[in-house]
RNA sequence: GGAGAAUUAGCUCAGCUGGUUAGAGCGCUCGCCUCACACGCGAGAGGUCAACGGUUCGAGUCCGCUAUUCUCCACCA
């Protein structure tokens, strides 16, 4: 048996025992047609990412879900990987070629500038990798993916090819968000909706042939020069004569259709609304109904086209001169501040540009029904269960799905258009001609696809798809999808509706939802508030284990969570209090038997009981994700049961002179302390692999022994009732003593009146050690006189310590007169309860019978009280 | 506009399907360097569970309503 430090030191014990496990090769999922499988797969981080708290906490729940059920004997595979990231990573890289070389990507060219994407993933893109690492992810690293390695843009052309052949994917000139900074199309899940100061500004709008006008109010004037009609509703009477004449547009003189559209909200503003097809999505549909002309006046970097005089301005420049221009000609009819939600871009923060473009398309409606289907019957369950709510309704009000982006990092779109015929090849290998003409002159589509669209088949992608392969045999469906609730529309809701498109199958049967990581003040980390705390600098100065405690005891799922590093700091503490316990045991240690003793005594029963009961709790939450309770409870268990007490309680065994003795609670304490660690180990691999290592035990490693089960066997109420009785009357002792700054050093003798002599005589070792006595004295008749004796009251016993000149008599009988009035108080509300006929037929037996004890209970002690005042003269 | 969450001790949070005197960590008070651990031990103080109403023998827990805070979705130009 090896020396152990009195403080425990993670650093230098996490790496050496990770790596003992990868040689191992514990981490592997093998196949193995006589176990149940098990599978997550993890969401992939991004290529670009460094690993901040919500990765941590990501990574440690799937990490305990996975070390759980690899422990009861599932063929568990945890598979990892990472995700390219399309705009962020471009992005990075080419911010990184503008400060290092002044480039832009345009002056590489697509193919160089690829080149630089892929040098850099291969650079960095493994670091975030190596700190999940550290944090103790127990993955199977040699299947890892990458949403753009060749497997993966194999099963990305493969759908995408199915989907175009079935009609899902088209192609069509559609609004779409812009981004003109980033320079592609968004979906509409990548657009956020940001609450920004605005003005209204009221425009005078002449009709033709008419003295009449509209006045009109818009927040976006630039926008008017794309107007091509407007609308009111059909049953404003106001403007029922007006509709089918035109409207003139100012500055311009465009003659603009007016048309009647419910669409416009009766009574809010003045009831005319000019029609933007081509910038304003409702304005778009719209301009669908009463085919009013599409006028695109705002290009790809958000400057003015097909306007005039304007052209070439920034959208905000144009702004400025039209309204001047506006007011210059009296068309100005009023300014007034305005606070409205504006798109912005969810990457940039750019404000979003709607226009109409030609993209791709995934026809949503069809693949959402399967989606709804599979989540309404329950082979898809939610946890918490709220969030089938949220998902529920996205999926049922989904639009179509623009999925091409105008990057050059990402998969290209398998497409090819013909300069000959004009038409479109789709297609699984690159296409050398059109399938429809013949013609070599083809070129492939130059934008690439959304990343959530590889993304979205990473369940069964990861696995090999589309070859069949025995993995996705074995392990798919996977079990448990760990993520996020911010991440439920971009990426959850995608792969289910994939999933059952593509593998006619759920991707998971549970999504198993977490909440944020935030800040003590309860503010999101971001790196622009530069309130990030870095789980992998907690990690160093506490330990992962500690940190991984942290941020999963104390929180229910799918709840936000503050982090404080003062939580770090008890966590470290309780993993020190589990190393000084596990010292103490192998300090202790003289034989090398980890079974039970053939002979148990009532405090061995006690603490085995106390064992079983919190193995079948910690499994019972376990299964219903509750894995902060599970947690707690292990934890509880350790500090309390054994730390606390039972480790003390093997103390006068340890140190006498009893060989026997001695041996039988070296092996109770080995034996349980062993129990602990497993029960521990997936919330904390590292500490509890390393003690394990250091004790006598059978098999390579704890991550691969098998988890606690509870044991019918291993159960004895009575004793423990027997051994409470006695912890009771040690506590109340010790209350006592305290109450009246008695020092532990001063000992003093005890009398025990109680009707369980048996069970206060056995416990005499402890009452003594704990309870601070000199002797006891266990009997059922009450001494002569308790003159000088200070009184403790348990339910079971009454005690007596005589210490006279402790004793002062005027205060004890206050005391136990304060204490006599609230038992009769007690006892009243007592009586009153089991008074009520009501309660007494209709409440549950044991319910009544509870309260009947207590009554009891209380009777018992008032008698005590009155008869202890009496004596006291 | 729609949906959801939160409101429990000074702070941060647990409390699952209603059933003893509502728990933990940190902080605080008192006493202890007790032969595993001062990153510790023992003993405490501190809560009309946001307000109101209802269901029930019984409500922190279920229902309704109100208030405050937060989040998501939709987006009235």
């Amino acid at each position: 048996m090896r020396e152990l430090p009195k403080v425990y030191d993670p650093a230098s014990v996490e790496k050496k025992v990770y790596d003992m496990w990868q040689k191992g090769g514990y981490f592997k999922g093998v196949i193995d047609p006589e176990k149940k499988p098990f599978s997550i797969v993890m969401p992939p981080p991004n290529v670009t990412g460094q690993l901040h708290m919500g990765h941590a906490l990501d990574a440690t729940l799937q990490d305990i879900l996975i070390r759980y059920k690899r422990m009861q004997g599932y063929a568990a595979l945890w598979l990892p990987g990472t995700d390219h990231a399309g705009i962020a990573t471009q992005i990075k890289v080419e911010e990184e070629l503008r400060k290092n070389e002044g480039l832009t990507r345009y002056d590489l060219g697509r193919e160089k500038f690829l080149d630089r994407v892929w040098d850099w993933k291969n650079k960095y893109g493994d670091r975030i990798v190596e700190q999940q690492k550290v944090l103790g992810a127990s993955c199977d690293w040699d299947r890892s993916s990458f949403t753009m390695d060749e497997t993966r843009a194999k099963s990305v052309r493969e759908t995408f090819c199915e989907l175009y052949e079935k009609g899902l994917i088209y192609k069509g000139s559609r609004i779409i968000n812009w981004c003109p900074k980033c320079r592609t199309a968004l979906s509409d899940a990548e657009v956020e909706y940001k609450d920004m100061p605005g003005f209204f500004w009221h425009i005078r709008y002449p009709i033709e042939d008419s003295d009449e006008e509209f006045i009109i109010a818009t927040t976006r004037p630039e926008t008017m020069l794309g107007d091509s009609g407007v609308a009111v509703h059909p049953d404003d009477e106001r403007y029922a004569h007006l509709v089918g004449k035109n409207a003139i547009l100012p500055l311009v003189g465009r003659k603009l259709p007016i048309v009647a559209d419910d669409y416009v909200e009766l009574g809010f503003g003045t009831g005319a609304v000019k029609m933007t097809p081509c910038h304003d999505p409702n304005d778009y549909e719209v301009g669908l109904r009463h085919g009013l002309e599409q006028i695109l006046v705002i290009d790809e970097d958000a400057k003015i086209i097909n306007g005039g005089k304007y052209n070439g301005m920034d959208r905000y420049e144009a702004r400025k001169a039209i309204v001047a221009d506006l007011e210059e000609q009296g068309y100005l009819v009023k300014v007034e501040p305005y606070n409205h939600n504006v798109g912005c871009c969810y990457r940039c923060g750019t404000v979003v540009e709607p226009l109409t473009s030609p993209q791709w398309f995934v026809k949503m409606k069809p693949l959402a029904e399967a989606a709804i289907e599979v989540v309404k019957d329950g082979r898809i369950k939610f946890v918490p269960e709220r969030f089938t709510k949220t998902y529920m309704n996205w999926m049922e009000n989904v639009h179509d799905w623009c999925i091409s982006r105008q990057l050059w990092w990402g998969h290209r779109i398998p497409a090819w258009y013909c300069d000959d015929c004009g038409e479109i090849t789709v297609s699984r290998t690159d296409a050398c001609e059109c399938a429809h003409c013949g013609s070599r002159n083809i070129r492939q589509e130059e934008d690439v696809l959304d990343t959530w669209f590889s993304s979205a088949l990473w369940p069964f992608s990861t696995m090999g798809w589309p070859e069949k392969t025995p993995e996705l045999d074995y392990w798919y469906p996977t079990s448990v999808m760990v993520t996020g609730y911010d991440i439920i529309f971009f990426w959850v809701a995608r792969m289910i509706f994939s999933g059952m498109e593509q593998m006619k199958e759920e991707p998971f049967r549970t999504v198993f939802i977490h909440g944020l990581v935030r800040d003590s003040q309860g503010r999101k980390m971001s790196k622009s508030l530069g309130n990030g705390i870095d789980p992998l600098e907690m990690a160093e100065k506490y330990g992962a284990d500690a940190l991984r405690f942290n941020l999963i005891t104390g929180n229910s799922p799918g709840n936000d969570m503050r982090f404080y590093v003062e939580k770090c700091e008890a966590m470290r503490n309780f993993c020190n209090k589990i190393w000084n316990a596990s010292r103490f045991v192998m300090m202790n240690l003289t034989v090398g038997d980890c079974r039970l003793p053939e002979k148990l005594e009532t405090e061995d029963k006690w603490i085995l009981s106390k064992l079983n009961q919190v193995i079948k709790e910690v499994c019972d939450n376990m299964d219903s994700f509750e894995l902060g309770i599970a947690a707690g409870k292990i934890y509880d268990f350790i500090w309390d049961s054994y730390c606390d007490w039972y480790i003390e309680l093997t103390k006068p065994r340890l140190n006498g002179e009893d060989a026997a003795a001695k041996e039988s609670a070296q092996r109770v304490l080995l034996y349980v302390l062993t129990e602990i660690l497993k029960l521990l180990h997936p919330f904390m691999p590292f500490i509890t692999e390393e003690i394990w290592q250091a004790l006598p035990h059978e098999g390579e490693a704890l991550m691969i022994a098998e988890y606690p089960r509870f044991r019918q066997e291993l159960c004895f109420p009575e004793d423990e009732v027997n051994f409470e009785m006695v912890m009771e009357a040690i506590k109340a002792v010790r209350a006592r003593r305290a109450e009246m700054n008695v020092p532990p050093s001063r000992k003093s003798h005890l009398i025990i009146v109680t009707g369980k002599a048996k069970a206060f005589a056995e416990g005499e070792k402890f009452i003594c050690k704990l309870a601070y006595a000199s002797g006891i004295h266990v009997t059922d008749k009450l001494p002569e006189s308790t003159e000088g004796m200070v009184s403790v009251i348990t339910d079971n016993a009454r005690m007596f310590m005589p210490m006279a000149e402790l004793v002062d008599l005027e205060k004890e009988r206050a005391r136990m007169e304060k204490e006599l009035a609230n038992a009769k108080k007690q006892l009243d509300g007592q009586n009153a309860k089991l008074a009520n006929e009501n309660f007494v037929s209709r409440a549950p037996e044991h319910v009544v019978n509870l309260e009947r004890e207590k009554k009891a209970k209380l009777e018992a002690l008032i008698e005590n009280l009155e008869d202890s005042l009496k004596k006291l003269g």
